[in-house]
DNA sequence: TCTATACTAAACCATATGGTTGAGCATTCG
DNA sequence: CGAATGCTCAACCATATGGTTTAGTATAGA
């Protein structure tokens, strides 16, 4: 039952990160340099290019490089990935399938006393 | 624009281990004792117990106490509001919301060749 | 009461993380 | 050419993380 090797670990780590959730914040309005992608926070460039190096690792951002810039844009394939590990807990807060599963158990009991009795 | 003071750290933070995944999927089955918890890693007790204390950090888990055993059981709002913050990039890997801001594009653009004409 | 059970706490270790600074490498531009 | 720009790399630092072991507390049961 032990799960491994996805990309999950990854992407949840990078995600983890205030800075590399603003960044992607970033990303989803337009293509930006790494330069771009720093300006915005309190801390030095080449801080902030580590993590950008973390998104990319995790998949969530593919990098360009033109002449002497890197152009870095949205990759959100592996978001997608998390949003369906997400979906298996979703009845869990969803109170539309609360109410459906209340019901069908509600069923099976039904069915399980005509059985007994 | 920078994010802070919210959940999503801790909550992405716990998720990022493959160990507390797991753990949390064996608790959507059922409630289940820190024991319960650790015996399917290969892990001593005590390493297994310091990741169910990063779930409860994180809200992931809530701990009732009785008798000298810790039930866990499943607390989902957490992992609700980790959904909340990833359907703001739904759009860029669901092909129908693609399909449908191209559409919405081009009547941007159309309104914008008539202002011009 | 005496012992086994369920768990936490504390100390410790190796490695990872988030940050810095300074040097270095291409590329662009005057 | 020479200088400024955009970025990476490497070294370094403090702290966090994931794991261990040993010890300790409290409850359950014989």
């Amino acid at each position: 039952m032990v799960e491994h090797s996805t990309h999950l670990d990854a992407v949840f780590h990078a995600l983890a990160d205030p800075t590399r959730r603003a960044m992607l914040g970033h990303l989803a309005e337009r293509e930006l340099t790494i330069g771009e992608l720093a300006t915005p926070f309190h801390m030095s460039f080449a801080g902030a290019s580590k993590h950008v190096r973390v998104l990319e690792n995790a998949g969530l951002v593919k990098r360009t490089i033109r002449g002497r810039t890197h152009l870095c844009r949205l990759e959100a394939a592996r978001l997608a990935e998390a949003d369906v590990w997400l979906k298996r807990y979703e009845r869990f807060w969803s109170a539309k399938l609360d109410s459906l599963e209340a019901l069908l158990r509600a069923e099976d009991e039904a069915k399980a006393k005509q059985v007994k009795e």
